[in-house]
DNA sequence: CGGCCAACCTGTGCGC
DNA sequence: TGCGCACAGGTTGGCC
């Protein structure tokens, strides 16, 4: 999925035209994706005007202000594009649904769809607490992530690095795109058992997560690569990597082959050379 | 609880 | 050109 950037793209991208907004139709074109759809989905949101959208971990929240919030996630595949009616009748035409539109936002003449080829994603409502938010760690961004913080939660755990850094219950937002090129930047090794980073590694893993997502942040949310901005903007995806995609290309530190592994049955790469 | 991994889906790209 | 297989941004839930 998307991951942190890519959702905080998404949220900054949706949010002017959301929030103040009557959502004046919801139309669901399918029983649910991930999970089934709530029963009163439509009915609670259909009327209620969105306050304030908000991302929290790579979940998007709709506040309403009927006390409801919508929550969204965009699993592997999951987007939203806007289109404006206005716009779309001087074209002639409507906004028309495509391959894959499975949830319609009508706000005014504004139209909000979601889109989601593998349905991983996730639509759901809920008043004052989701379960789905229960387990998700610190945010990246917040005073909540620090070396000690990350050297407390690592104690213990024998588990690779590059998992125990995909484990939303730790650092809430990294996936597998922007862990392996954190861990490029901290010269550490996927493979290195968390019970084993010292508290300076910890100090450095939380300067370089900052790092690799501000810069993705700043790029648009670059890494997916059939991902464009929410009104359709181009240039979004024109973003390099260190290593995450680039097998048997040189490092760009040492120039030896990028290495491409297998950590729980996800794709590793990184430099055996740099990264210890 | 920790760790592992199958499952949920469709689309794409590659080798033959 | 077509077929089959591997693989893709994530997360849950079941098993040991």
């Amino acid at each position: 999925m998307p991951e942190l950037p890519e959702v905080e793209t998404v949220m900054r991208g949706l949010a002017p035209f959301c929030e103040g907004k009557r959502v004046t139709r919801l139309t669901l074109n399918r029983e649910g994706l991930r999970f089934p759809f709530p029963p009163r989905l439509k009915e609670s949101v259909e009327g209620a005007i969105i306050t304030r959208l908000e991302r929290r971990a790579k979940y998007l929240l709709f506040h309403l202000d009927n006390s409801w919030t919508m929550l969204s996630h965009l699993g592997m595949s999951g987007s939203f594009r806007v289109e404006n009616a206005a716009t779309a009748t001087f074209h002639h035409e409507r906004s028309r649904l495509t391959a894959h539109d499975h949830v319609v936002m009508e706000l005014g003449d504004t139209t909000l769809t979601y889109n989601d080829p593998r349905r991983f994603g996730v639509l759901d409502i809920f008043k004052d607490h989701h379960k789905m938010l229960d387990n998700v760690g610190v945010e990246p961004f917040s005073n909540g992530l620090h070396a000690a913080y990350i050297h407390e939660k690592s104690r213990g755990r024998k588990t690779p690095l590059k998992n125990f850094l995909l484990d939303q219950s730790i650092i809430a937002g990294l996936g597998n795109i922007y862990v392996c090129e954190i861990l490029f930047l901290s010269k550490l090794s996927p493979f290195k058992s968390a019970n084993d980073l010292t508290l300076h590694e910890c100090e450095t893993l939380t300067n370089n997560t900052r790092t690799v997502l501000s810069l993705a942040i700043e790029a648009g949310g670059s890494s997916l690569k059939d991902h464009a901005g929410v009104t359709g903007e181009l240039g979004y995806f024109s973003h390099k990597f260190n290593v995450y995609d680039r097998e048997n290309m040189p490092c760009p530190a040492c120039k030896r082959c990028i290495i491409r592994a297998k950590q729980g049955g996800r794709s590793t790469f990184y430099c055996e050379s740099c990264q210890k």
